[in-house]
DNA sequence: TATTGTTATACTCTATAACTATA
DNA sequence: TATAGTTATAGAGTATAACAATA
């Protein structure tokens, strides 16, 4: 394609990957925005809202993230009343994270918001072609690449 | 798939791409730091044994990165002997990128042990399937998205 | 002993502003 | 005035170690 810009690196899959992964990352960022949301914060919440009274410690697993950069985060959206930590009976070390009705509604919001960022972006490709690309991704991550 | 597992955002096909070039970026970098070298000194490696004489503005251009920051880059590879600043005449403000021997050299070994960790990544995928993913994210990055 | 949440910290990556020398 | 290279710095994002409370 264009061999004598990029000199040959556009051949390698993971460059094309991470280049396409920057535009909708930058698209994705702007929506949330809107929001008060970053991709991270916005994936926090509505895991949150889908699983009520999730603990800190598995939603850092779930968005593999360390806990220790969950604290804050959760500061941020509890601080906005959009969830609130609850004790756990049974065992007093956890915090059952539970969406209050803000965050219930945020979340919907701009779940919305981004499906129509992905139509947006995607759109490019059909919705078989849409449906290969999450095929074929998921095939990568989900192969085991190192013992 | 496990919805109950992500609380739905695999649904989301920035999240696949996410997350393969995770797993993609990971071994990459394992792959090259046995040659010194980061991706993003690797391509740019790349791009001067490929177009010898470029100035680092162009390269900066070309990476996609600020030319403050590949300042100390191209310190790091031309320390090594790879690549040496050469004056261009009739500007002399622009540095000539040059690819030393050495860094011809190993930018060939790198790339072969690139192409390598690419077929062991993507191993899961066809050829043909390898194209079709190139296909799709190139549609992808080169589709203008906001005015 | 191990786990949960927390704090502090360090390290990388990236972006911006300002400077110099040249054009 | 504008551009090439450079320096310094600041902001994200992420990773690690240590701690108190609890299991």
């Amino acid at each position: 394609m264009n061999d004598n810009l990029d000199a040959g690196v556009s051949q390698f899959i993971g460059y094309n990957m991470k280049r396409a992964l920057t535009v909708v990352q930058a698209d994705l960022a702007q929506v949330l925005a809107e929001f008060g949301l970053r991709a991270v914060s916005y994936s926090a919440l509505l895991v949150i809202v889908r699983t009520p009274g999730i603990s800190q410690s598995d939603l850092a697993d779930v968005l593999r993230i360390e806990k220790s950069n969950l604290v804050q985060l959760i500061d941020e959206l509890a601080n906005r009343g959009l969830v609130t930590r609850e004790p756990v009976p049974g065992d007093r070390r956890r915090h059952a994270l539970i969406p209050a009705k803000a965050g219930i509604a945020l979340a919907e919001a701009a779940t919305r918001a981004v499906q129509a960022h992905e139509d947006r972006v995607f759109a490019a490709l059909s919705m078989l072609e849409r449906a290969t690309l999450v095929h074929l991704l998921r095939r990568v991550w989900a192969m085991p690449v190192r013992a």
